[in-house]
DNA sequence: GTAATACTGAACCACATGGTTCACTATTCG
DNA sequence: CGAATAGTGAACCATGTGGTTCAGTATTAC
């Protein structure tokens, strides 16, 4: 597949599942360690650290390991990008109903 | 993989690719059959077949097959669920720093 | 020093993804 | 009718995903 663009590719990626979404959730109200991550959702140390490698690599969160422990906290995309997308892609949806409008504002009675 | 919520996981895979995303903008200009969109992404009907049907199941676009040509336009999903989750998730960032500004004020001065 | 804790990495598994080709059907054009 | 066009479905391929287990290492607690 050929790559375009890099950062939403990622960001839309890690957010297209549900544990990850529900683990960013978690990490804006307190950090955690892998351990509690894993425990709130059940599942094996390794499986959880996939999806923070996962979220990680999108730039939604950093970690850092203190002892033996790696704490997770929100990283420094905090979807601006995503969102803007979204906003473009909208106003865009927007401006074409507005054409729309237009058209059937100046073709009004033409075909009667 | 257990599977907690149906909609945003869908949309933001569909989102996660630079293709589907840029069938998207282009549909917001204007219909277009499969050909259209294959032909544009230089890509061959069945790959671009596939990813209107990523688009499609994920509710963002919808076609509809008229003689040999299947048109696609954009489907009554237009990201407003995705917006919603994300303009949450930074409220809740906003609050997080709000309380960790309190809790700084609350406390200044306190250890000199 | 021994034991428990926290993580890590490799290996494995089933299934999904992003593409392709090829053979086929249905539709339209001349 | 015959040829070109538009799409479809199956099969295939390499790679990615979402998990697991198991065998380690490093750190901390007793």
């Amino acid at each position: 597949m050929v790559h375009y663009s890099t950062s939403l590719d990622s960001s839309f990626a890690a957010l297209a599942d549900p544990v990850r979404r529900d683990v960013l959730v978690r990490l804006a109200r307190r950090d955690a360690s892998i351990s509690d991550l894993a425990g709130a959702f059940e599942m094996t140390l390794t499986g959880m650290k996939k999806h923070v490698q996962v979220l990680e690599d999108a730039g939604l969160v950093t970690t850092e390991k203190v002892g033996r422990v790696r704490w997770c906290r929100l990283g420094p995309r905090r979807l601006e990008k995503e969102n803007e997308w979204i906003a473009k892609y909208q106003s865009m949806l927007e401006a074409r109903y507005d054409r729309l409008g237009e058209f059937l504002e100046r073709t009004r009675g033409e075909h009667p």
